[in-house]
DNA sequence: CTTTTGACCTGACTGC
DNA sequence: TGCAGTCAGGTCAAAA
């Protein structure tokens, strides 16, 4: 599931592979994948046909390339099974081909977005003075951009009235951090994902935030998260770093660190796994 | 205002 | 073999 290190892997291709080149057609094959573009897959189709595309950006799970025409900018978001792929034209299209763009070069490449599930998608949207797509303004910095303020976190935390995990998975707190990377950083910080936020200390915080970064920075280290076939980045390949996860999807296997047995435990839908030794739950739960 | 919940989506898997 | 049920989970609109 793509979450910070594996969009700016992504990124990363985007910039080496797309940033510099001028579309020339586009294909919208399934409605869905531009939903966020409110003037729908023609209009998104036609305006970018003949534009040139700068320098791929991101935040937090957010892409974007600005558009040389000026004021807008391309919005792409992976969603749970997305992806961006730079393929040789003439490759047979992906079963979940959901959005082609044919370049006015000679590279013999285009660009396809990839969607089993559509949570994810493409839009084009006026970019903001601040630099960014004015529909991603809610989204607050990750924690690997140098202008993240630990200390306005720390503040935020106390002042919230819910749990830790919760709270890292807020992308208006801090963005980029999903379901693995939140019980991978937990887990390193002896911290229950139902602790209350306003119980942490500013060195729990610091430390926290410590964790959070490098877990993101390990596996961007070695390209990303990869579970299955679904998520695979801009040239195809998988990442690696599921070889190294101590939490995430390791129920009833021994703890790293104690051998304990690691636990799952139902949460928002969703699951979370702790070491049940490591990371006692609060009291008040 | 803050916090929580449900809808969205498809394919792999499980149990009867 | 078929089929219903469960799970995967990021984001945002709507509800509380």
């Amino acid at each position: 599931m793509p979450e910070l290190p594996e969009v700016e892997v992504v990124r990363r291709g985007l910039a080496r592979w797309v940033s510099g080149r001028t579309a020339e057609d586009v294909e919208v094959l399934h409605p869905r994948a531009v939903r966020r573009h409110l003037a729908g897959g023609e209009d998104f189709a036609a305006r970018l046909r003949g534009t040139g595309f700068g320098t791929a950006m991101r935040r937090g799970k957010y892409l974007w390339i600005p558009l040389d025409e000026g004021s807008s900018s391309l919005l792409g978001h992976l969603g749970m099974s997305g992806q961006l792929l730079v393929r040789p034209s003439g490759a047979p299209d992906e079963k979940h081909l959901r959005i082609r763009v044919r370049f006015a070069d000679g590279l013999g490449t285009e660009l396809r977005f990839v969607d089993q599930r559509t949570f994810g998608g493409l839009s084009l949207h006026e970019t903001a003075p601040d630099g960014l797509p004015d529909v991603i303004a809610h989204i607050a910095r990750d924690p690997l951009d140098p202008a993240f303020d630990d200390a306005a976190f720390h503040t935020a935390l106390r002042l919230r009235r819910t749990t830790l995990k919760r709270a890292l998975l807020d992308q208006s707190l801090i963005s980029g951090v999903g379901n693995i990377y939140a019980d991978e950083a937990l887990w390193r910080s002896r911290l229950h994902y139902e602790r209350p936020t306003a119980s942490l200390t500013r060195p729990r915080t610091t430390e926290l935030l410590g964790h959070v970064r490098d877990v993101m920075s390990e596996a961007l280290a070695q390209g990303g998260t990869s579970f299955d076939s679904l998520y695979v980045n801009v040239n195809g390949e998988s990442g690696y770093f599921d070889r190294s996860l101590d939490a995430y999807g390791r129920e009833d296997e021994p703890c790293h660190r104690c051998g304990t047995p690691m636990r799952r435990r139902p949460w928002m839908n969703r699951s979370s796994y702790f070491c049940p030794r490591c990371q006692r739950p609060p009291r008040t739960v």
